[in-house]
DNA sequence: TAATGCGGGCGTA
DNA sequence: TACGCCCGCATTA
């Protein structure tokens, strides 16, 4: 089913990788061709020695896009820029979900966000995370080029990732809306103020019917519409947040004044495996591969309304393994992934941290983070 | 708040 | 000189 459309794009991609391998110039001529016959569908995971050239109407590509973490590196040279893989976020615990996958998180582009991201915890097992150099370059990390010629946009990789593929830029986007808007339910919802006043401090669970409405509120203006349906699907699937320690939404209103974002070191006892039974709920992008960027709007990639649906956002520590795994695209992921009311499941099955209290103590962070990451939408 | 682009500046090969 | 990298600033979402 999803495997045609995926033969598809791969395609697709053959014909993109085959023509922009065909050309014969380098990003650093001082003329490049114009006489372009055939423009490329966009390449959301460049990797090795790849040339492309697209169509300055390409959203992505006038975006310079990519779903690996590039940093923009100055190059002296503002006709072309360049740009640097920063690696992947990875569980220095080198925890494993239920089902095998690793913690591939997206490294942030802002260096000030990425100190801040590495001082947070492994969303699955809560303890460090790693930032895993990207060293594919002779050494040093893969670099991309932009350069904008005429009607076109030509692109050139040089260096292959010696490392697994993070979380795209929307998966890890979105992951911050649902905390923003977990933080936002947190503090906005009195009545789930006062049964966390209750509750929270000892680490029992909320019970399921103090959230249906806040969080359908929430996702009425915070998520996608096809997001809400993500997860409504998900409050059919049993989840029990026993990990690590009381799940996101259980933060007491205050607990950290800097919404979620609290400078505290990570306090998990380096478990190996996080047997965290939601944590089964990964979202196959193997098999799919949600991919965003797909050019299921032509080569121009212009598909704004599809690049900013956040659906099927797989749980960021889920990465498609293994990598690098063939691209999907929105339409293959459009039909999985259904989570919703979830949320509300673990909330009974939970002991919260009343008997691991010190796994997360005060780390409403972590638990943010995790929040993708337990209840993975599909 | 973070992503992104730009550009100055420094160190190294 | 090219390259990698750090930094700060401005803009944008």
């Amino acid at each position: 089913m999803l495997k045609g459309a995926d033969d598809v794009i791969m395609e697709q991609e053959d014909s993109a990788s085959r023509h922009g391998e065909m050309t014969s110039w380098d990003i650093n001529d001082i003329k490049l061709p114009q006489d372009v016959r055939q423009i490329d569908w966009f390449q959301e995971w460049p990797d090795s020695y790849e040339k492309h050239i697209y169509s300055s109407e390409d959203k992505n590509a006038q975006r310079h896009h990519s779903s690996w973490a590039m940093r923009n590196t100055n190059n002296h040279n503002s006709r072309i820029l360049k740009k640097s893989c920063l690696g992947v976020v990875v569980c220095g615990n080198d925890c494993s979900t239920l089902d095998g996958r690793k913690i591939y998180l997206r490294p942030a582009i802002c260096d000030k966000a990425r100190q801040k991201q590495q001082r947070k915890c492994c969303p699955n097992c809560n303890g460090p995370l790693r930032l895993l150099s990207c060293r594919g370059h002779g050494g040093y990390p893969v670099t991309n080029f932009w350069r904008h010629e005429g009607q076109f946009i030509f692109f050139q990789s040089k260096g292959a990732h010696d490392h697994p593929r993070p979380e795209t830029k929307l998966e890890a986007e979105a992951r911050r809306s649902i905390q923003k808007a977990q933080t936002a339910f947190s503090l906005s919802s009195p009545r789930l103020k006062r049964i966390q006043k209750i509750e929270s401090p000892t680490g029992a669970m909320l019970t399921p019917e103090a959230l249906p409405l806040p969080l359908s509120k929430l996702d009425a203006y915070v998520l996608p519409a096809n997001f809400g349906e993500h997860l409504s699907k998900s409050s059919q699937e049993p989840t029990l947040g026993s990990c690590c320690g009381r799940p996101p939404y259980l933060r007491v209103a205050g607990e950290d004044g800097d919404s979620g974002e609290a400078d505290l070191p990570c306090t998990a006892p380096s478990p190996r495996h996080c047997t965290h039974p939601s944590t089964q709920h990964v979202l196959p992008m193997a098999e799919g591969g949600h991919d965003p960027f797909r050019p299921n709007a032509g080569p121009l990639g212009d598909e704004p309304s599809e690049e900013k649906s956040l659906l099927a956002y797989s749980s960021s520590c889920l990465p498609p393994p293994p990598y690098p795994v063939p691209q999907g695209g929105p339409r293959t992921m459009a039909s999985g992934a259904k989570h919703h009311h979830h949320l509300s499941a673990p909330l009974r099955g939970s002991e919260g941290d009343r008997g691991q209290g010190r796994c997360c103590t005060g780390l409403s962070y972590c638990n943010d983070n995790a929040f993708f990451n337990l209840y993975p939408l599909r």
